[in-house]
DNA sequence: TATTTTAACTAATAACATTAGTTTTATCAA
DNA sequence: TTGATAAAACTAATGTTATTAGTTAAAATA
């Protein structure tokens, strides 16, 4: 009993993967440079998944379960708009201290793929269980889980992108959009 | 004089290298992949642009350029409310209709670069004046025009990545979602 | 201790970007 | 029309990458 290697090897490599990606960026993930940082040979770690696209997908796995352990204890304690402005703080602050690991949460070779879905499903869920608080009816659930996913993202993506150039603090200008948004919705009913 | 050659030669190349993102991604313009639909060499590809670092830059600027152009006629002629979801409805649809040229909009080498800039800020200008139509003051302008673009870039990022699985429709979704933000905004004054 | 599995290895191949140097082709001035 | 010039194609060669095949060493298990 007790294979101290076989589990380990592979959250070790993806730990030094993400260190890579959020170092130098996703496209400087090659299986040679990850292999040269892990002492071996890049054909030895076919061992571990299948190629580069399967490094990509189980990096994009143990990205959106970082993300998630990071949203969560945000969540807890907290409801309504204190709960959304936690969760949102968080997701951004992931995507800045992780812009590798982030970017590679969205670059998975096959989005549609059971594994990654699942991994992205438990975020989703979090952030309606977060909106639930707003009692919001019918559909409209539903479009504001879409709001605030695209608000996060899209917000995370420009800004880690230097897309945000105005000297305006940014951390402000998330919590007027997070804010000024549920209370377009909440008005609309 | 006319030298019909010298100036079409690198619209059409870009032309072509935007057709093959949009058919098959643009992970697949590669230099190989171009100068085989445009019946060359890839070393001849040097002489139009600097690698592929280049071409990735020249692809970026010609995709905000389109992009533009879809987006400024969908402002003229109307305000307020119209004008935003025009816009947005444009810009959502340019991401659907070119996926690939969209996404080498925000995969430039250097996002820094002089000419990326101006070609990006011509689209923030844009937001700003379809944004002075509620007469925000302050920094409240700026931090809408932030507000919005994480909000087209997102839902168009997420939606081309298939991140929208439930059977809600797209469009109603980008109405409401920008209806409730903008309206949200008002209220915050 | 013997077997089996795991994970490393070497060697070789194909696709790609890139550089250097050369040739063809087209433009333009005399 | 012709000769000079510039643009844009070419061939050849190099280095990096991912990948496959086949092999070996080491660890776990029975």
């Amino acid at each position: 009993m007790a294979r101290p290697k076989v589990g380990l090897e592979l959250t070790e490599i993806l730990e030094v993967a993400g260190e890579l990606a959020d170092q130098y960026g996703l496209q400087e993930v090659t299986l040679a440079n990850l292999a040269k940082e892990l002492n071996i040979r890049p054909p030895s770690l076919y061992n571990h998944f299948d190629g580069l696209p399967g490094l990509r997908k189980k990096l994009a796995i143990y990205g959106l379960n970082l993300l998630y352990d990071e949203l969560a204890p945000a969540a807890i304690g907290v409801s309504g708009a204190e709960a959304l402005l936690a969760i949102s703080k968080a997701y951004v602050g992931f995507a800045r201290t992780h812009p590798g690991i982030y970017e590679a949460t969205l670059m998975a070779p096959d989005p549609e793929d059971v594994d990654v879905q699942q991994a992205g499903a438990k975020i989703v869920d979090l952030s309606v269980r977060v909106l639930q608080a707003y009692k919001l009816e019918g559909d409209m659930a539903l479009h504001a889980v879409r709001g605030l996913r695209s608000i996060l993202h899209g917000f995370s993506s420009l800004e880690q992108r230097g897309g945000f150039k105005m000297a305006l603090d940014l951390d402000k200008s998330l919590e007027i959009i997070i804010t000024a948004f549920i209370e377009g919705i909440r008005k609309g009913r």
